[in-house]
RNA sequence: GUCCCCAUCGUCUAGCCCGGUCCAGGACACAGGCCUUUCACGCCUGCGACAGGGGUUCGAAUCCCCUUGGGGACGCCA
């Protein structure tokens, strides 16, 4: 086969959605496998709801999700004199014509056929007038009558479609500017698009594009057609189900990576593997294994996945996605390798990268506030000795290692006959002001002995105070 | 109303095309346990599904039909 050109055209009247980054991937993988092209087209045709506020996020929310194209971004409305040269055409050639119809003259069509038991349809009034283009007059496809056009999809098989359920729909409306139909079909032939991908609820307009691509006297693309993303509720995935733009999952402190993943598999398999890396995505993706039915968005195994990768990135990798949430906690903080030690001792238990986030705040202040009841239970008058203790044996050591903290700690629970537990803890509380945190040895390691044991030492003098 | 699509554990899914290896496998969630310096991670165990009914067949999750349920589309929106 020729060179795979698949495309994804969202078009700009919000953000970019979970839904529509999920058809957008599926495009860009399958052009990737291939050492295809992708291509990125907005359809701002709908001018009144289009917005270069959407444009500039979807375009952002392709980025950090790591999907690239090879063309474009194409506007349509740049595209006026293709869509029309392609309208006159079909004009010419007796497969579409100008109807004068007011939009009253169609809605009482539509009536007629809903009373006759058909669907709502226009009934092709104007057909065989010889209309010539006027103030506001629109352009219609002169549909078949009779007969079927078939769809052929590669997820959903082969459907039928009367031609007698297709009505003659406009193709250019009377300000000038063409439909979707028709501007979808004359992009993705002019633009060479071969492979498309797409929700399925296009699947109904499919039957209308083939009919112009057959009017144009142009091969027909491969369709396929992929179920769409539900809510919990099973409806439609939308706002009322939580987060929708791929923006606000960036902002809960998922990676790309993650979503990306969470995403393919939604819809897609490759037998029992959950887990897949970017580029192993690229390699095993395919189209045989996409599902037909509809799937719900499960927010859990978003987060368990998100927790899966956050474990298995590198911390120098990690680094930079974590420090744009430590700054929203007031935290500046550099990619650094105090950051990095930070992240290795947070990763195993953090499923997103604010929960990390918030788990390494307190490696980075300068006063550590203790949790009240952290600090009535743990930091007691009579623990001020314990702590100094700790302090002490802990400043004397040349190496900081876990094998030398270890040492120590042995040495204190035979002098004081306390157990592990009770001297962990207040030196946790001490170091973090809480009593959950990463292991004791690993953490004062990141923290670096200084810090751990100026720490332990104000402790102390917490402890003393409260007497 | 009309047309179209879909149907395996609560959820995502493997298996279905090319019937037997499936008294249906994995993952998330949930429950219990182990590990353990806290919280997690990890490990183990458990719970849990072929929507229903008819066929076809020696044999059906797999093929056919009907019913039911869910979703989508019918616009001078995309």
């Amino acid at each position: 086969m020729d060179t795979i050109i698949t495309r994804f055209p969202p078009s700009p009247t919000g953000y970019l959605h979970i839904g529509g980054a999920r058809t957008a991937l599926f495009n860009w993988l399958w052009a990737r496998k291939n050492a295809g092209q992708f291509v990125l087209r907005i359809e701002d045709t709908d001018e009144a709801r289009s917005t270069k506020e959407s444009v500039d996020a979807i375009l952002e929310s392709m980025e950090w999700l790591g999907i690239d194209w090879d063309d474009g971004p194409y506007f349509q409305t740049q595209r006026h004199d293709i869509y029309n040269e392609h309208i006159d055409r079909l004009v010419e050639q007796g497969h579409a014509y100008y109807c004068d119809c007011t939009p009253e003259e169609v809605n009482a069509m539509r009536e007629e056929a809903k009373a006759k038991g058909l669907k709502p349809m226009y009934n092709g009034k104007c057909r065989n007038r010889g209309l010539k283009k006027g103030e506001n007059t629109v352009v219609r496809l002169k549909t078949p009558d009779t007969g079927v056009t078939i769809v052929d999809d590669i997820v959903k098989g082969s459907t039928a479609f009367q031609n007698a359920e297709i009505d003659d729909f406009i193709i250019q409306r009377s300000s000038g500017m063409a439909m979707y139909n028709l501007a979808v079909v004359v992009d993705d032939i002019t633009m060479g698009i071969n492979t498309i991908i797409r929700g399925d609820d296009h699947l109904v307009n499919t039957p209308k594009q083939i009919l112009i691509y057959q009017a144009l006297g142009v091969p027909l693309p491969v369709f396929g057609h992929v179920p769409m993303v539900l809510g919990a509720d099973k409806a439609r995935l939308s706002k009322r189900h939580g987060a929708m733009s791929v923006g606000e999952y960036k902002k809960m402190g998922f990676l790309a990576d993650a979503l990306i993943n969470y995403l393919v598999r939604l819809g897609w398999s490759h037998g029992d593997q959950e887990f897949f890396e970017r580029q192993e995505l690229i390699e095993k993706f395919d189209l045989e294994h996409l599902g037909r039915s509809a799937g719900m968005f499960d927010m859990d195994k978003l987060y368990a996945l998100n927790a899966k990768h956050i474990q298995k990135k590198k911390p120098v990798e990690l680094g930079d996605d974590l420090v744009p949430h430590l700054a929203d906690l007031g935290i500046d903080a550099q990619n650094d390798a105090f950051t990095q030690g930070v992240i290795e001792t947070l990763q195993p238990r953090s499923k997103t990268l604010v929960e990390m986030a918030q788990g390494a705040a307190f490696y980075y202040r300068d006063e550590i506030e203790f949790e009240e009841k952290a600090a009535k239970k743990f930091l007691k008058p009579e623990t001020q000795d314990l702590l100094n203790k700790c302090a002490d044996a802990f400043d004397g050591l040349g190496d900081f290692s876990q094998g030398a903290q270890e040492e120590v700690f042995k040495q204190i629970m035979e002098e004081t006959g306390l157990g592990f537990g009770k001297i962990a803890q207040p030196l946790r509380v001490a170091v973090t002001g809480t009593t959950v945190s990463p292991g004791i040895f690993e953490m004062f390691i990141a923290l670096g002995k200084e810090k751990t044991v100026q720490r332990i030492r104000k402790a102390a003098q917490f402890c003393a105070a409260q007497g």
